[in-house]
RNA sequence: GCGAAAGUAGCUCAGUCGGUAGAGCAUUAGCUUCCCAAGCUAAGGGUCGCGGGUUCGAGUCCCGUUUUUCGCUCCA
């Protein structure tokens, strides 16, 4: 078997030759880490937000599914905290090539400044006895420098940090002569922010207009709507918000075909509880979800549980569902406790109560969130790259095939005439008229029944139907599962109780 | 963003010393074929990633650039 290296490559030229993912704009060269979906890709998708939507929303009596805009008030996203959150200042260092946060190094300079006076502490307190550490750091020259020079540094990085004065970070990094710790080198770059909100202007003109963002995420949406929703839909508190939707991030390094673009899309559910009884939801969604995952057929071990052991500001509980790619386990799905972090910060900025008035309780409250948010591309790449397979047959000859779980697959079911004659296309295509409105069928007669299979096994359609000179005669036809390879013969008029996906 | 490697037909690749581009598979049309690709015939498809330079002449040498993969870095 291939290393995971190549099998990786041989995805993604799978993906493409077989018209499930393209390079975006191609024929301009392509645009770093952007990328279409094809025909066969974007029923692939659109078979996974059904499988999603169906299994939250419709599944669910008390999870509603909403589709909000991509663009949102300005103001969303101070309070959320995207703008604040998103505004780091790196900076690179020439030789050594590694990048820093540039405030961070200034803080770790006043660290070592901090250092030095400890230690000056610790040897007068073994030289002194009895010793006054108080006296003794308000009267010692040495530590009142470096107090001094701490005080001085850390009140002007706050001006920087403030002012978002990139050169004066720059010019700051210079003057206290920090080195790199890797090269030892003062050789930096200029510093530069990186804001992962995409902004554009709204208004049709410049002058005064507002700048807007592209969400990076598509959760606000849902908290900016948790009162119009509980409001119209009489919802009672359990009760979650689903939404699918395009989420962007400037992100520095967008790689690994699609599983880290800059545009992409989200599947998301916010789930409103009782404050204190969010632990519990959160296990629970812990288990639901990866019982969604492995409900597709995929083995559970391919599977496994990140626990945060830093949590985000807003968190108290945080996991991860990690799924193991052809480069390894990687994050597939977030589940979060947020606490009121979300609607309380809303509350702050826009002045309107986000409160649920608990009938039971006779409490009204800022509801807990728990949420859970999957990569679609991720999940999309997850499927693919379980599914493709490359197989050497008890003949000796090989096929690629993408064993797609069935209700995912492009195309249900192809139709095939085991020859091109005998009015076996004209039979065939009545079968196909019988089945298109129930399932993506395709019809195919050119060349070799064989090589026919191989082409459907090479997009992953789960069954083959043949038209034979006995279907003429009996009205039956075979089914060729795919991953077997065997066949059975049924009638005509029970095919579509007998495919089932 | 830095470093390394690569980019020639849809795919995999060849292309000698610098002399105006080739194979297999795939595609399309036809023939053959009653069940697991690689029989037959024919056709279409390439400004050699893009731009510049050297040269009488560049796929080939030089410079820049872009895209992809890998490593570093980043990932509320």
């Amino acid at each position: 078997m291939a290393n995971p290296e190549d099998l990786f490559k041989q995805i993604i030229a799978h993906a493409k030759e077989y018209g499930y993912v393209f390079p975006s704009s191609e024929i301009y060269d392509g645009l770093s880490a952007v990328y279409d979906y094809a025909q066969y890709g974007v029923e692939l998708k659109n078979n996974i937000k059904q499988y999603w939507w169906k299994a939250m929303v419709q599944m669910h009596d008390h999870i509603v599914g909403i589709d909000s805009a991509i663009f949102m008030h300005p103001t969303v996203w101070k309070a959320s905290g995207h703008v604040d959150a998103f505004n780091d200042p790196m900076i690179d260092n020439k030789d050594s090539k590694k990048r820093y946060r540039a405030d961070i190094l200034i803080e770790e300079y006043i660290a070592k400044l901090e250092d030095r006076i400890n230690k000056e502490v610790t040897k007068a307190k073994k030289r002194f006895d009895p010793f006054d550490e108080k006296m003794f750091r308000e009267t010692n020259p040495n530590v009142l420098r470096n107090q001094q020079k701490i005080d001085e540094v850390t009140t002007r990085l706050a001006e920087l940090m403030n002012s978002s004065d990139m050169v004066g970070l720059k010019q700051l990094i210079e003057e206290l002569e920090i080195v790199c710790p890797v090269s030892g080198s003062r050789n930096w770059t200029d510093v530069r922010q990186f804001n992962l909100m995409f902004a554009t202007q709204m208004g049709s003109v410049s002058e005064g207009a507002d700048t807007v963002y592209l969400r990076p995420e598509t959760a606000q949406g849902i908290f900016v709507n948790f009162l119009n929703v509980y409001k119209t839909g009489r919802m009672k508190v359990p009760f979650g918000i689903a939404q699918i939707g395009k989420a962007f991030r400037n992100e520095i390094v967008a790689r690994q075909f699609i599983f880290r673009m800059r545009e992409f899309e989200q599947m998301e559910m916010q789930f409103f509880v009782r404050p204190g009884e969010e632990l519990t939801w959160f296990e629970y969604w812990k288990n639901e979800r990866m019982k969604w995952h492995q409900d597709l057929g995929i083995p559970a071990e391919k599977f496994r549980f990140h626990d945060h052991d830093k949590l985000a500001h807003y968190a108290n509980a945080a996991t991860d569902i990690e799924f193991e790619f052809p480069f390894g386990f990687k994050e597939l799905e977030g589940i979060h406790s947020r606490t009121d972090f979300d609607l309380a910060q809303h509350e702050k900025f826009s002045g309107k109560k986000l409160r649920y008035f608990d009938p039971e309780t006779n409490e009204s409250y800022v509801p807990y969130v728990v949420e859970t948010s999957i990569g679609l591309d991720r999940m999309f790449l997850a499927v693919l790259s379980y599914a493709y397979q490359e197989e050497t047959l008890p003949d000796g000859s090989q096929r690629v095939v993408l064993s797609l779980p069935p209700i995912l697959a492009p195309i249900k079911v192809a139709i095939l005439p085991l020859v091109k004659k005998d009015g076996l296309p004209e039979k065939a295509r009545e079968i196909q008229d019988l089945l298109k409105p129930y399932m993506m069928c395709q019809y195919d007669e050119k060349d070799a029944i064989g090589r026919r299979y191989r082409r459907q096994d090479a997009i992953g359609t789960p069954y083959c139907i043949t038209v034979d000179n006995q279907t003429l005669e009996d009205q039956t036809v075979t089914i060729r599962e795919r991953d077997s390879m065997e066949q059975i013969r049924v009638p005509i008029d029970r095919l579509l109780q007998t495919i089932k996906f």
